[in-house]
RNA sequence: GGUGCCAUAGCUCAGUUGGUAGAGCAAAGGACUGAAAAUCCUUGUGUCCCUAGUUCGAUUCUCGGUGGCACCA
C-alpha cells in the first residue's frame, strides 16, 4: 500500500509585532489559530494573546457546552489570565449551529475590538471559522437577521491565519496518550454525570467521539477494550478531516501560516 | 514424540472444481453553507509461508520443511 500522503506544509515563523502592526495599521481585524486536534492550539494562541494583547474566541462546536469538559479537552486553567469568549455559554444538550455561532462571534468580536483588544479565535471547527472568516450566507425563510446582508464585511473580516503543525505520527501518538489520561481523569463519570442531569443518550451520541463511544461504553454496549481501540481511531480520522478542511480552505484561496509548536 | 487442522492485503478472513485473487476493518485522498467531534464520496499487486514434484500452467494437487493451534501420549 503507497498511497501518496500529503505533503506536510512547510513551517514558518510569525512574528507576533509582525501581527500587531498589520492589526494596527487595520490590514488585518483578527487573527485565527487553527489546527486538529491534539496540535498545541490552546497553549499557542494563550501565548499569543499575551504578546498581542489579546482575548480569544473559542472556534470548538463542542466547548460551547457546559459539563462536558474532560471529552472536550477544556482545559479552562491554560487560559490563566487571557480573556476567553464562546466556552460554556450554554448547557450540554441545548440546541446550537453554525448560525447561531455566526452571531455569538460577531458580538464578542465587537466587544473585544472595541475595548482595544485583538481578537484571537482559535479553534478546530472548520467550518465554524469559514463561516465567519469567509462570510457565509444562508439562504432561504431561514435566515432571520436581515443585517446579516449589511453586515457582509464585518462577516469578512481580514484575518491573519496560524495553523499548528504536527507529524501525522506525532499527532496520532499525543492523541492516544491524551485519551488515556482522560479515561483515568474521569470521562465515564463525566458522561455519567450528563446522562444523570437528563442529557439524552442520543443527544451524547450525536456529539460524536468521546462523547458517543464513551457513553456506548457506560450503557454497556461495548467493552471498555473495544471502546478505547475504537475510539483512538475515530479521533485519529477526525483529525485526519480537520486537516483536509484546513488544506481546502488552502485551496481555495486562504493562506495560513504554518508554525511548529 | 504422534495425529489432525491452519499458514492469502497492515489486521480478521473468503476464494480460486489448477489459468497468479476479494470482502470487512485499518490506512490514504476528497467533499462539506442553520446537528460539523456530525454526515458522505473515492482508492485494494499482495513473494496467496518456503523447497521440490506432477502439469502447457500451481496460490490452488503431492512429498518434505518451517511456524502456529488443537487433540493424543
Amino acid at each position: 500500500m503507497k498511497t501518496v500522503a500529503a505533503e506536510l506544509p512547510k513551517p514558518e515563523e510569525v512574528s507576533p509585532a509582525d501581527i500587531l502592526q498589520q492589526y494596527n495599521s487595520g490590514h488585518i481585524r483578527l487573527v485565527c489559530v487553527l489546527g486538529p486536534t491534539a496540535s498545541g492550539k490552546t497553549r499557542y494562541a494563550v501565548q499569543l494573546a499575551r504578546q498581542l494583547g489579546g482575548e480569544i474566541i473559542s472556534a470548538d462546536s463542542r466547548q460551547i457546552f457546559r459539563g462536558m469538559d474532560i471529552g472536550t479537552g477544556k482545559d479552562l486553567a491554560d487560559y490563566e489570565e487571557v480573556p476567553y469568549h464562546l466556552i460554556d455559554i450554554l448547557p450540554a444538550g441545548a440546541e446550537y449551529s453554525v448560525y447561531q455561532f455566526q452571531q455569538d462571534f460577531h458580538r464578542a468580536w465587537e466587544d473585544i475590538r472595541s475595548r482595544g483588544k485583538v481578537p484571537i479565535l482559535c479553534g478546530g471547527t472548520g467550518l465554524y471559522i469559514s463561516a465567519v472568516t469567509r462570510g457565509y450566507n444562508w439562504g432561504g425563510e431561514k435566515r432571520p437577521l436581515s443585517q446579516m446582508d449589511s453586515a457582509e464585511d464585518k462577516a469578512c473580516p481580514d484575518c491573519f491565519f496560524i495553523g499548528t503543525l504536527v507529524s501525522r505520527e506525532e499527532r496520532n501518538r499525543r492523541i492516544d496518550a491524551r485519551l488515556d489520561q482522560r479515561l483515568q481523569e474521569g470521562l465515564p463519570q463525566e458522561i455519567k454525570t450528563l446522562l444523570r442531569s437528563g442529557v439524552s443518550r442520543d443527544r451524547l451520541i450525536s456529539y460524536g467521539l468521546e462523547y458517543k463511544y464513551v457513553t456506548e461504553y457506560v450503557l454497556g454496549q461495548r467493552s471498555y477494550e473495544d471502546m478505547r481501540e475504537k475510539l483512538a481511531i475515530a479521533i485519529h480520522q477526525f483529525a485526519k478531516r480537520q486537516m483536509t478542511w484546513f488544506r481546502g480552505m488552502e485551496r481555495s484561496g486562504v493562506k495560513i501560516h504554518w508554525v511548529q509548536v
